[in-house]
DNA sequence: TTGAAAGCGCTAACAC
DNA sequence: GTGTTAGCGCTTTCAA
């Protein structure tokens, strides 16, 4: 009798009072006389009840539950990303449910359609699904995107057009006239940016730009594809991301080609790792655990929008969240360039450079010269 | 009004069925003609039903969700925990629910308290919660543990007695004497293992070792922890995981002190970044993702073997997980010994070693004594 | 301010 | 094999 977990109407009983009192003094305790709401919630408290989430999110439709759904949860991009959305749903008194889709727009078609209903709306991280399959999500559910610009769609994005013309220019500046780019993968819309911006930072600074893959964004990939760079005859290498950077540091390692002395490399994201593989990463950093935690926001925002409880500004209980938020503005994070020492001067004879970059690369030549002699 | 997502009932009218029957052409497919079965089958897909897992949890009071608890997301190894949980989950048609514990046991009542109910049972990663307070949430709700060892609960434990045994011995076969241990968080379970198991070969070994911590575990504290280190003249550091170590390469790194010339160091579990990080780390192999998945599975078993629903012998629709699992056994799997570049031959002159230790030291010399010169 | 009552969408006896 | 009928625990009108 008294041993199954209690619910709203043992608290009830107790008081001698009506279940959907006991339930406002919970949801809309200004609506309840504070004498009552008083006993009631030590009445509850006294017995140990807690209420059932479920059994809440039936009628009111909201779950208090939020999706993250991101390509491959393998990759440690994906973890700084998820810790910024799991602190922000948990401040927010959400939950995260975590979803991994495999890199296939299929996959998450599938999650999306069975977490519809049991999550109040998702954050797509890296989607790999169409700009139309996005709106049709948009149109069923809340969603918030990330690294993706769909109208309507709200997005939070990180600028690698501004970081990838950084890093273009400090090669060319270090004299590189001949560059390869590791191209993320099909279906990513920041490799498609990236590799535009670099094709007009390359027609700009009269670069050369080869563009290999798409490749799959690990550092298997990036080893592989190391050498087909080498093939390429060039002296530096821009990846997708630092997973890649960091297999082609391992396979030109392997291959006793010197970075930066033979071949200068630059990652993306500043992933765990970047700081400390061997030589470390140069890298544009992007602040992707603010990205997280700006997505749920975000979404956040979006949710609080959607009901504005009459009589109150504010959502109830703990409700945190985005202020603020809601627009139809995408969320635009900067990104920087961080200079470690997988770059350097280009090697051998300076052909056409200019003063400039000469003087550039003579400060380092030491380290240059007797890398590459 | 064909505008709502449709219910069950709106199945049920277009097939002039019950509600019920429709409930179960999905759940006991068998229980239901043929005729009848493809009819309401057809129908929903036709009209998009989809079943809502809320109502569908509320009756059944199972929601077909598992919470996965971690003291800290930041850490990789926790990454590579989750991974394999995830795909566990998903691959038994299950949700994965993921919460930050922030290393502490507070934390973790907290959110067990939040999520009983709304999911089926938990996974509890290195927990910090005192073993009364697990056997609670043992009585209350299903729950495995990953990294402890607190009788009676279901655990995966991830032997790291024989693998710290092996660390030790690979460092008293390459001549050190005085070694220190690095150890992580106070409640860590595993630790005191570590510790415990170090102490026992030391004796047998003739090694001294001093402990310095405990420590957060954190590339941030095992730089800190690496000045301990040195200043207790060591040749040699253990540390409860890798991040500590990756802390103290760097920090020895900045301090001109090389490795392993002049200091050994052998990290914990072989997270990313542990074999290209410089030098790359030797270090106990943890078969963490196996860990992640075994965990899920044992709680799958269990979970399977709580409502053995009478006429089928398997659970329906796709429900894969463990087989065999729900016995009382802790799951333990196996560490080993991965050596990489940070141990070497003990530095300076050979004070009482025995031949076969010379021998195997002399092996690296050529490298040590550059190094060390 | 509080109580009564009607669901939320689905499951699970139980009856036919 | 299928329909009836209670709920699951809570929210939310609507009255009182």
């Amino acid at each position: 009798m008294s041993d199954r977990t209690p619910t709203i109407h043992d608290v009830a009983a107790r008081c001698g009072v009506n279940a959907s009192t006991v339930s406002r003094a919970f949801t809309r305790p200004e609506r309840v006389s504070p004498t009552t709401r008083d006993r009631i919630l030590a009445t509850a408290a006294e017995m140990g009840y807690r209420p059932n989430a479920i059994a809440r999110a039936l009628p009111s439709g909201r779950t208090r539950t939020l999706g993250l759904l991101v390509p491959d949860i393998t990759n440690p991009f994906f973890l700084d990303l998820i810790r910024g959305a799991e602190r922000a749903a948990t401040a927010a008194g959400y939950t995260l449910v975590l979803a991994d889709t495999e890199e296939t727009s299929q996959q998450e078609t599938t999650v999306v359609e069975r977490l519809t209903g049991a999550v109040d709306g998702f954050v797509l991280a890296s989607s790999r699904a169409s700009d139309e399959r996005l709106r049709e999500i948009h149109a069923k559910t809340r969603v918030v995107v990330v690294n993706r610009r769909v109208r309507p769609l709200p997005g939070v994005l990180i600028d690698s057009a501004h970081g990838t013309r950084q890093a273009a220019e400090h090669l060319a500046s270090l004299g590189h006239r001949r560059i390869a780019y590791l191209a993320g993968p099909r279906a990513s819309w920041s490799d498609a940016r990236r590799w535009r911006t670099l094709q007009a930072v390359a027609r700009h600074r009269d670069l050369e730009v080869v563009r290999i893959g798409p490749l799959a964004p690990t550092v298997d990939a990036g080893m592989a594809a190391a050498d087909s760079a080498v093939l390429d005859d060039v002296t530096a290498v821009v990846t997708f991301n630092d997973l890649l950077a960091i297999g082609v540091l391992r396979r030109l390692r392997d291959r006793g080609i010197d970075v930066p002395g033979q071949i200068s490399v630059v990652g993306c994201d500043d992933i765990f790792g970047a700081d400390f593989c061997h030589p470390s990463l140069t890298t544009l950093a992007a602040p992707i655990e603010s990205a997280g935690r700006s997505a749920v926001d975000l979404l956040l925002g979006l949710l609080a929008s959607d009901r504005p409880r009459p009589g109150d500004a504010q959502g109830a209980e703990g409700g945190e969240g985005a202020e603020g938020a809601g627009a139809g503005e995408d969320v635009v994070l900067p990104t920087r360039l961080t200079i470690r020492e997988s770059t350097g001067p280009a090697p051998g004879r300076a052909r056409g450079r200019s003063p400039r970059q000469r003087a550039a690369t003579d400060r380092r030549t030491a380290r240059a010269v007797g890398a590459t002699g």
